[in-house]
DNA sequence: CGACTTTGACCTGCGC
DNA sequence: GCGCAGGTCAAAGTCG
């Protein structure tokens, strides 16, 4: 008897191992044997003699009870349980588990056949343990001992099972977490834009007026390179192909005025840019073939490297320059246009950790900067498309420009998935943006997304939907308060799958939005870092009474019934689409695709005038 | 030994 | 056509 009652303790651990996966359960299953052999193996001859019936019962009790009740549990009950767990874990899965139940009771009324069976399955796993402790058996002691050992097995059980479902909760977490900071993201865009448009409503009469207001706030520091170079700031609108065709210089600050009100027409630049990549791009004027051409060389200004650097003048003129009008197919545009996501930060690691892993392929002196430029490949994958360059700033080598282009063919780390979903959704933003333009404010729920991403691109998020790259630039380096704006605090909390090291730029991921959001839109090249240049003071000043102000101004929003629509839209387009560019490897839809050969042509850094 | 970095060569596009 | 610049490739070297 005293056999059983080692039995039962082995049982006990098996039937908490029920619950738990298989491989589990059998680690679990050849510790116990192990410590137990003894008692496990006289279960086995309990089985073969006598006992079954009384097992049976006892295990069902155990199947349903779980651990915290199998001290009490009879030995017997265990035995069987035991044997009948052992042999069927070691050869099945636990499904087998559930079915334990069932075969036992098979087993009450086949004692021969099932004992049979027992030690033909259990042969191969449990027999040799078995075996070997046959002798041991059968002391009080060891009774008590298996007491003990029950005991200290079922905590060990529970503590695994704990630890499992943990372990599951924590992977559900992370995914939870994945879509929460891609949502986030979007909202926050959506708010800024929402505040700036209130803000232009209440600040100007006339909303193209105040919009150029804004506009050529954002720009003034722009405007006064652009104008040394004969251009004017508005470059924004330039983006687009057609924006140059169809506006003047002046039109053209209006229609990016508008944009950045959020009234419809902020599509328009947008789509403008996007649109060559679709195709969908209206009308193609040959003006606006030419603008596209020059679009091509607005877009190497526009590079995230160029425009942190504030080697935009050079080209600038270009941009203006390049009237001459070059036919290009929407193909060719399509194939041209790569969007990417440009990152500032403050780091003194020479890259920014990412939760990716890279592979450096290539190192380049680019003009106008001393230091080297490097060229980065995403190695998580084979496929994977994603490219990144790293390059300090010229002006300020605390800062590290890192410009993500293409998408995750594969699945993202959880701390990769806060700079992926939030790369993703800049750039999707952008190109949705573009989308919409073309097709319809309606067509794409992404629009929304663009008209938000709009108007506050124009005031904080830099985008430079120029040609051949649209590039999303997010500046992690200022203040999320904007000179501006000073209702619009938005400081991002931080990322939670934030890696450490944006944490050291002093700048989290969130801000990384929050900052775009405040950013002047800047066109490719034409801005200089205005961040860093106009703002700093009243941004400080602004971000102490950020925290209070957001929440008024985050209350008020939301009170607005329009805004839970709105918002539910671009939940849902960043999530359905917007998301999706990070796992999708040839997500075309987002910005990033991967035309990496045809990037290489078309990117070209003008010089960098300051340095 | 494999993975990664370094670095010069090469390709492509653009401006003159 | 030539030169410049950006971007990529791939051999050689380095590191763990």
């Amino acid at each position: 008897m005293d056999k059983g009652w080692g039995l039962t303790l082995d049982s006990d651990s098996c039937g908490f191992l029920l619950n738990k996966p298989p491989t589990a359960a059998v680690k679990l299953d050849h510790h116990h044997n192990n410590n137990k052999r003894s008692s496990f193996f006289s279960g086995e001859r309990m089985f073969s003699g006598m006992e079954f019936p009384v097992k049976l019962g006892s295990r069902e009790d155990q199947t349903a009870s779980q651990p915290s009740n199998d001290n009490d549990r009879m030995v017997v009950d265990e035995v069987d349980f035991f044997s009948d767990r052992k042999n069927k874990l070691k050869s099945n899965s636990t499904d087998d588990h559930h079915q334990d139940s069932r075969s036992n009771d098979a087993m009450s009324v086949k004692k021969e056949n099932w004992t049979g069976l027992v030690v033909n399955t259990g042969l191969h796993l449990v027999t040799a343990n078995t075996g070997s402790d046959q002798s041991m058996v059968d002391d009080g002691t060891s009774s008590d001992r298996a007491d003990d050992k029950r005991a200290k097995n079922h905590e060990l059980a529970q503590l695994q099972v704990e630890l499992q479902r943990m372990n599951a909760e924590n992977q559900r977490l992370k995914e939870m977490l994945g879509q929460v900071t891609t949502n986030y993201s979007a909202l926050q865009m959506h708010l800024a834009a929402v505040v700036q448009q209130q803000h232009n409503h209440t600040t100007a009469a006339p909303a193209d007026q105040s919009s150029q207001l804004h506009h050529d706030q954002n720009a003034e520091a722009k405007a006064d390179q652009g104008k040394k170079q004969g251009l004017v700031p508005r470059q924004f609108l330039n983006l687009g192909p057609r924006a140059t065709a169809e506006a003047t210089d002046d039109q053209v600050s209006n229609s990016s005025s508008e944009a950045r009100t959020g009234s419809a027409s902020p599509p328009q630049n947008i789509s403008e840019d996007a649109s060559p990549k679709n195709g969908q791009i209206g009308p193609l004027d040959p003006a606006n073939s030419n603008t596209f051409r020059d679009g091509k060389r607005v877009g190497r200004d526009e590079s995230p490297e160029s425009e942190s650097e504030g080697w935009v003048p050079d080209k600038v003129p270009k941009l203006n320059n390049s009237a001459a009008p070059k036919p290009i197919d929407q193909s060719t545009e399509a194939t041209m246009r790569k969007a990417r996501v440009s990152v500032r930060a403050r780091s003194e690691a020479s890259m920014i950790t990412d939760g990716c892993q890279w592979r450096k392929y290539g190192q380049k002196m680019a003009k106008g900067n001393p230091c080297p430029r490097a060229y980065y490949r995403c190695t998580m994958a084979v496929g994977c498309p994603v490219r990144k360059q790293v390059q300090r700033c010229a002006e300020d080598r605390t800062i590290l420009i890192t410009t993500y282009e293409g998408n995750h063919n594969h699945p993202l780390p959880p701390a990769a998935m806060a700079m992926a979903s939030t790369t993703t959704a800049a750039a999707s933003m952008l190109l949705s943006g573009s989308m919409s333009s073309a097709d319809g404010m309606n067509m794409n729920p992404n629009n929304l997304l663009a008209r938000a991403i709009l108007p506050c691109s124009s005031s904080v998020a830099t985008i430079s939907a120029s040609a051949p790259f649209p590039t999303v630039t997010l500046d992690l380096t200022t203040s999320p308060s904007q000179v501006q704006r000073p209702n619009t605090p938005f400081q991002v909390p931080n990322f939670p799958g934030q890696p450490p090291s944006f944490g050291a730029a002093s700048h989290q991921l969130p801000q990384v939005f929050g900052q775009a959001l405040y950013n002047q839109s800047k066109f490719s090249g034409l801005q200089l870092s205005q961040d860093t240049m106009g703002s700093t003071s009243s941004q400080q000043q602004m971000q102490q009474t950020q925290s209070s102000s957001f929440a008024d101004t985050v209350s008020a929003i939301t009170a607005d019934p329009s805004f839970t629509a709105a918002l539910a839209a671009a939940i849902t387009s960043i999530i359905g689409g917007g998301a999706h560019p990070s796992n999708n490897t040839t997500n075309s839809a987002s910005p990033m695709s991967n035309n990496s050969s045809g990037a290489n042509n078309n990117n070209k850094i003008s010089g960098f005038p300051g340095n």
